[in-house]
DNA sequence: GTTCGTTGCTAAATCGGGTTAGCAGGCCGC
DNA sequence: GCGGCCTGCTAACCCGATTTAGCAACGAAC
């Protein structure tokens, strides 16, 4: 099949030269190492014929390294959020002439342990250990021998890893803006989570901060939730039904659903009892998934940067492999990465704001 | 930052043999060698206390293997599609212990050139050339040195590389059989593509495939296409105009929708003209994206197996690095992936078929 | 004429395993 | 008392690139 590869000794010999010789060549040292013009000429020349290109596998046999990075994460499958957090971390990595290890522990302490090892055997440079929904992980024991980085997790118990989240309680903030600045004070309804900070979906670390984040700004501005209805999980069905349950006893001015899954549900409920969005109805959102420029109308939402995650978390590892175990300083650092508003059109202004004008 | 790994000599050293006593008991092969028990025992116990685990890049050096496997794909953002390709390529390659290489190459054949490149630097062992939507490829050149196969594309001149693609002709008649065992045999319509084999999107192979299938499976039964309306690309907002246009001069009673995010937009067309789903109108669809089952009412769609596609892409590609470039009788082969209809509420008998009972 | 310095290159070791060939010692047979 | 065989282990080489240490040849200086 393959005509074997061309190594160092093939161009050593087409340009009758030792293997030092080449290697000194073709690794730029020639010069400093006093080798004649004629011979550098005749090295280049061979390796050029020859197309010859070194094996990474030898170098990483002596240096320990093999310019590639585990990303291990716990689904890789769900939504294109995945999707997008693997193309930040490739195209990071791929600017550094690095390679990217996939690999899917579901959630099984077990095969997370196995397979850290394996990338471990194979001499990962460094690891990121990815969540698919943003939460509190437990670190497992295996990662201490590589630098690495948490994606989209955070720590339970205290370590020096650094970890990248979208910033959640900014976003909660934005989307309670965009109500505000649109005029709205009344009538404001939360989907998916709320009123109290405890009525969330079991560990999702999301929705608390969205919660905060809101509560913030809307207290900031002296105004109220109107009310909540939270869900076990931010499945269709469950916006549904909680969406539902809500209009039969409220008239909502306003909706701030926890995701678009939900948003599109509810615009399904909305919808069941004859309201329309935004002009009776607006809703905000978030994620940005794909369905929110779908749907009609289509759906302001604050966005989760899944792209800009993958990068940041390339960049925030390469720098942990490049001070390799000097200073602490920043040891356990949390990088938030900013969520962008998609301003669209479930939004209109509110009544009051327009009778002000 | 790493206590350096723990290597083949450190266990000899602790079970005071030599490597290659060592390397023979670890390998098996101590019996064969006539090791006796007793060294037999020292060293296990000394490779259990030390944790030790082989080096595999050391092993790959030797054997010019690395037990790793790349999956070179266009795209890997797009929706969730690649996700579940990918997932089942991974546990394909788990269950054989292998790891997998993620590119990204953009439709960039220049990238794809230096992604297979730095593949080949890393001594895969195999190759997966996935599309991220069905079509003929140019097959680069760098892939010959190694096994590889062609997932989700055809190649666009003779090769020897096997292909992974979902059977869509299948699938058309599948679609086409939903709704003639409804007993719908007028005014069927098509969304997306059609009437004729040349009215498809620019290098969508699956839109002439489906579309052979959907008239082969109609014909047969004697019933018409009634009309459709091709569109220059499967997005919701194409969807949503090709409906609205058909529904300004025909009243279908069933509409085949060429993918699911035209069904989308296709209910909000209907629903603009005040036709139910499925009461006035059937829908059936392709693809099964994950909105399919959270519209309303959930659309029967014949599902693209993205999982089992990417499982059967690295099952067929170790067939491959088995036989080593041994008799070339299966070269070139192309495998097909049944697409399974999945059954939801779009579809309602027909009028007449109940007429009929 | 010996020593020193410089130029221009190469032998050999290294990384961590696997593999081949072979060695030392004991026992048997003749 | 020597050859042959078996047992139980190990030395040494290989993979491909890098790196350290050092060698050969020549000219210059004293």
């Amino acid at each position: 099949m393959s005509p074997r590869r061309v190594t160092l000794a093939d161009v050593a010999k087409a340009a009758g030269v030792s293997r030092t010789t080449a290697s000194l060549v073709l690794s730029g040292r020639g010069r400093e190492l006093r080798i004649s013009q004629d011979v550098e000429q005749r090295v280049l020349k061979a390796a050029e014929e020859l197309q010859y290109r070194p094996n990474i596998v030898s170098v990483g046999l002596r240096t320990g390294t093999s310019r590639t990075i585990g990303f291990v994460s716990d689904t890789i499958a769900t939504s294109r959020l995945a999707g997008d957090m693997i193309k930040g971390a490739l195209e990071a990595a791929r600017d550094r002439g690095f390679m990217l290890f996939i690999g899917e522990t579901e959630g099984d302490a077990e095969l997370e342990s196995l397979l850290i090892q394996a990338m471990h055997d194979r001499q990962v440079d460094g690891l990121i250990l990815a969540s698919m929904f943003t939460r509190t992980i437990k670190v497992p024991k295996a990662i201490t021998a590589v630098p690495a980085v948490l994606l989209n997790a955070l720590p339970k118990q205290p370590t020096p890893l650094p970890a990248i989240l979208p910033d959640e309680v900014e976003a909660g903030r934005r989307a309670a803006r965009v109500l505000l600045d649109a005029g709205h004070r009344d009538g404001i309804y939360l989907i998916g989570a709320g009123p109290g900070l405890r009525d969330v979906p079991a560990e999702s670390l999301a929705a608390v901060e969205r919660l905060v984040g809101i509560r913030e700004a809307l207290g900031e501005a002296g105004v109220k939730v109107a009310g909540a209805r939270a869900c076990p999980d931010w499945q269709p069905e469950h916006g549904l039904a909680a969406t539902r349950d809500l209009l039969k006893t409220a008239r909502p001015r306003a909706l701030i659903c926890f995701n678009d899954r939900i948003a599109m549900a509810a615009y399904q409920a909305l919808d069941d009892f004859g309201l329309k969005v935004p002009a009776d109805v607006s809703v905000v959102s978030f994620d940005d998934h794909p369905i929110a420029s779908w749907v009609r109308p289509k759906l302001t939402t604050v966005a989760l940067p899944h792209y800009e995650l993958g990068r940041k978390a390339m960049d925030v590892l390469f720098t942990e492999i490049e001070r390799d175990g000097s200073d602490t300083e920043e040891a356990g650092q949390v990088h938030r990465v900013p969520m962008p508003v998609r301003d669209r059109e479930s939004v209109a202004p509110s009544p009051i704001a327009e009778f002000l004008d």
